[in-house]
DNA sequence: GACGTTTGCTACGAGCTCGAAGTAATCTGC
DNA sequence: GCAGATTACTTCGAGCTCGTAGCAAACGTC
């Protein structure tokens, strides 16, 4: 799928170099803890690559366009994307270019404020969504060689991690998600009345 | 750090996303496992570039110069670089070509084997390699926040996942390393003697 | 209601990645 | 000892990322 074996564990090697060198274990624990997440990382990513790519899609396209077709409103505005996804606003503009380029998404002015515009998903560009997210269920998500139980102490540790980081806002996170559930709830309620 | 709080935990909000629309938990995990994994990357490598970048260096042209600067004879092949560090030959030769433009590294021929070059590292190179981690460690690394054994249970989950993965050879890789180690060992003793 | 600040997006450009094709050296089988 | 396959590296070019600068709309203050 891309890529080979390498001879042996580098996050390993590493970790023992660091020891010896620095002296100082939590820079060796530190190290490790990046060095293998980026391993993994790019395990991970090379698989979910190729898969989107069978779909004419990037991952960042990807992603754009499943948060876009789970949305009740089926739209989201360029900064919201920006932020809750962590891409650059260039790059934002960058990518809903070449996803109406495709046809899967349309740019479509905020009703009420003109500075924003709204990115709208297609019923194409749902159906690309969909097909894509099985693919990756099927080939990628649902093959990852850990147990269950493994899956969630490693989401836990990570986000333990993150939250330390900030990468969140940890306060708010549980209620904003809540509002979005219901938001939701609200939305099938109404579409199957 | 370049960087703002994104309003909620992504991770956490795609998992139930996923539980609700895909019906099928190996998937919403394998994709909070994903996701949570591509999150963190990307929060720490915004730190780790942020510093790299401080010392004229990008992440993997510093990788590269580590490994060159921990080596028992100071010099690698591109081949050797290419499989281990997972990178590709044409980015390889790019990375080499902008280390050798800021004299930190230098192309020596193989001497029994034509076909192939080797990355010698130069004492400007190993003096920014030094620098680079010293910074990496006291700014990044030791920062981690999460106890040593949260880390260690990290790292051995990820090695797990990686080892199923087949990113390396889990069969060889601790005598490799072993080997490793031991060439070092004669060096420096060699060396100080 | 005018003015300075903030917010949201886009245009541009520099820099990086990496697939594909090309070249040269080496190895393999006969 | 030679033809064909393999290995090592480079060149080229397409595509992506993202910092910077710019513009337009909206907001806050007085």
């Amino acid at each position: 799928m891309g890529f080979e074996e390498a001879p042996f564990d580098v996050v390993e090697a590493s970790r023992r170099v660091w020891l010896e060198r620095w002296d100082e274990p939590a820079a060796a624990s530190g190290m490790a803890v990046y060095t293998a997440i980026l391993r993994s990382y790019q395990l991970l990513a090379d698989q979910v690559n190729d898969v989107v790519r069978a779909h004419d899609l990037t991952f960042p396209r990807y992603e754009v366009l499943t948060w876009l077709a789970t949305d009740p409103d089926s739209s989201l505005s360029l900064s919201w994307i920006s932020k809750t996804l962590r891409i650059p606003p260039a790059t934002v503009t960058n990518i809903i270019d070449r996803l109406e380029d495709d046809k899967l998404v349309r740019r479509v002015p905020h009703p009420s404020d003109a500075r924003t515009t709204l990115a709208e998903i297609t019923a194409r560009g749902r159906r690309v969504a969909d097909e894509a997210t099985e693919d990756l269920n099927a080939s990628v998500y649902e093959r990852i060689g850990l147990s269950e139980a493994k899956r969630n102490r490693l989401v836990d540790l990570l986000a333990e991690l993150r939250a330390k980081g900030s990468e969140f806002d940890v306060e708010r996170s549980g209620e904003v998600i809540e509002e979005v559930r219901l938001r939701q709830a609200d939305h099938r309620r109404s579409a199957s009345a």
